[in-house]
DNA sequence: CTAATAAAGTAACAAAAGTTACAGAGCCTC
DNA sequence: GAGGCTCTGTAACTTTTGTTACTTTATTAG
């Protein structure tokens, strides 16, 4: 586990805190698809990524929800812990987007180490700024841009997270992503696949140049 | 300055800190609708809000602008920090609301005494937690909410922030805030008044109930 | 008081996005 | 290959938001 955990982030921690983070973190898996809970005795804690991706999703009160943003092979989610602190009812959901394995540790250990460890203090400030800038651009695409920039958008981090152009997705998860609907997202694809920037197929779409 | 530091900030911080603070940090007043810059020695730093409000305003590179949030007595503002760090041209602006008074810290400092001090361990912890959540708040407002419950989210914030019923703003200012036009704030303000929850008037809006 | 200016009201229209409804295409199972 | 299921295509229409253009009202400067 110390191999994966130095392999996925990229900097070096301390020894000592490599082995508290092994001693720690509970190993997890999830398999593409799979919505990932905090759950058992790690009930307030902070997933480390170690392979694969996640995608992190808003929810509101009547289920309609909202793609946020996706991590990766380590990063780490400040989300997941503010939205486990605060009482607010509103959720955040977070889906494996590839197979993934991740380390949970408990949101105590975060805070303790931030005093030991200057590099686990500057890691979990680089998340923050991080997660704050996904965010931004995240409000700039649903505040500033037209469905059409946002749909190319998210063709575009899509593909670059599965480091794939075959893109396994069908319109009415792209409208659950986008929070629109199916319909909209069909009429949106078509043009963009006019335009000659993708192939539609049943269940993928072949990303050409966007 | 050392009693405006402690009474606005609720929690006691450690003694030695509040000497710290008071020793590094800059005094720096703005008046109502000043633009709040980080400028001369203290390029990359961090505000702590002694008296009044600013409000947080995202910039896209059309000059288009979407209001993120308030500050207040005893707030602090990751972004300030985020939006200096990142060489993203993408720009946050902070704009006083009322009469405001707050001091300018490097970030520097804010990492050291995050080592040192866990008085402000906690302090910056929930900072970041609050504007995340006011984030995802405002994700809410543009994602999910049409323009007229947005506009009442508004107004409401805005007579809270203010601590009063009369809204000093104009209708072409409104527009900017939540990135609309002007026409489209007029029509909705005045279908709000007719439902007797606002009354209009050239410059200022007196909240009833909303 | 008058002219100039800024703010607000309003109509008419355009564009973007959301909705409903249905048809057809691909795929699986029996 | 028939029936059933999911996914996609598309038309027709509604709603929401944005735009343009012009009028009216309030405020200020001269």
């Amino acid at each position: 586990m110390i191999k994966e955990l130095e392999e996925a982030y990229g900097f070096i921690f301390e020894k000592e805190l490599i082995k508290e983070i092994t001693h720690t973190g509970v190993l997890k898996f999830a398999k593409a698809g799979d919505t990932i809970m905090d759950i058992d005795d790690y009930i307030i804690s902070v997933p480390l990524i170690l392979e694969g991706a996640i995608k992190i999703l808003r929810e509101d009160d009547d289920s309609n929800e909202l793609l946020l943003y996706f991590l990766e092979q380590g990063d780490t989610c400040a989300l997941t812990l503010s939205c486990c602190l605060g009482q607010t009812r509103s959720e955040i959901r977070a889906i494996a987007e590839k197979d993934t394995s991740f380390l949970m540790v408990p949101i105590s250990k975060v805070e303790e180490w931030t005093a030991k460890y200057k590099s686990w203090r500057n890691y979990v400030f680089e998340s923050y700024q991080s997660r704050l800038t996904e965010m931004l651009e995240t409000i700039d695409a649903i505040a500033f841009m037209n469905m059409d920039q946002r749909l190319l958008r998210y063709l575009h981090d899509k593909a670059k997270i599965n480091q794939s152009e075959e893109l396994q997705v069908t319109h009415q998860q792209i409208a659950y992503d986008l929070n629109t609907s199916r319909v909209v997202i069909s009429r949106l694809l078509k043009k963009i696949e006019i335009e000659g920037k993708i192939f539609l197929h049943r269940n993928y779409i072949l990303v050409q140049d966007l």
